[in-house]
DNA sequence: CGGCATCCTCCCGGATACTG
DNA sequence: CAGTATCCGGGAGGATGCCG
């Protein structure tokens, strides 16, 4: 008989309940390419609104993937920075991130196939 | 000025779109194990319902990485088995499983931490 | 520029009941 | 046992407007 691994409060479960919205991986990998400010985030995270931008970031900080650091300049100017275990995770959604890149073709080959049989 | 390498429809995104909900991710992990059949999955799943557990697997067997065998016995025998792409996946978010299992104690100091302070 | 505050919509997923 | 069908609430997240 196999273990039961996926018990409610397991820390997979943990981790993914929090990474597994739409936003905070594609932030993580963002910010592996240095820090950046928020607007740019923004940016390059094309889509994401400035309300959900602001809400990911600060649990992001607040589960200690981040740092903020504001400037006291005019304008004011806002960077983050992933924290070493920020830096971390990083690596491990790379993988995710590197996976989906070169297996998304066989995905789409998969879904049209089985859409073309039950169609 | 860096890149923008997140589009609304770069593989990445809609990968995460796909496996990025609250189930997927555990029930490929948990079929890591082998071919298992579906109470047996929702047991090891904990908390699944029926009707979201339904839902997963198909829209996996739709995106190829899982096959759906049924046996014609009384009572009815459905075992569901990752494919080759599947398996790979699951090699990829495994690495993830392991990551948060050795990192969840860092995570919940710093947001205990970070709660201390404003709190 | 980098946020809050507010309102509102959509849909994920839970609960329940029924079927081959 | 392995589904399907239906109803429903909550919360993620989009749109808009204001502020230091």
């Amino acid at each position: 008989m196999l273990p039961n691994p996926f018990e409610k409060d397991c820390p997979t479960r943990q981790i993914l309940d929090r990474i597994g919205d739409r936003w905070t991986v594609l932030i993580i990998l963002t910010l592996s390419d240095g820090p950046q400010r928020f607007t740019d985030i923004g940016k390059r995270v094309e889509g994401i609104s400035q309300k959900v931008l602001t809400q990911t970031l600060q649990s992001l900080v607040r589960d200690g993937m981040l740092t903020r650091t504001a400037y006291a300049e005019i304008p004011p100017r806002v960077e983050y920075e992933l924290t070493k275990l920020g830096r971390n995770l990083a690596e491990t959604v790379a993988y995710l991130d590197r996976w989906a890149r070169e297996h998304i073709d066989e995905v789409i080959k998969a879904r049209e196939a089985y859409d073309g049989v039950s169609a």
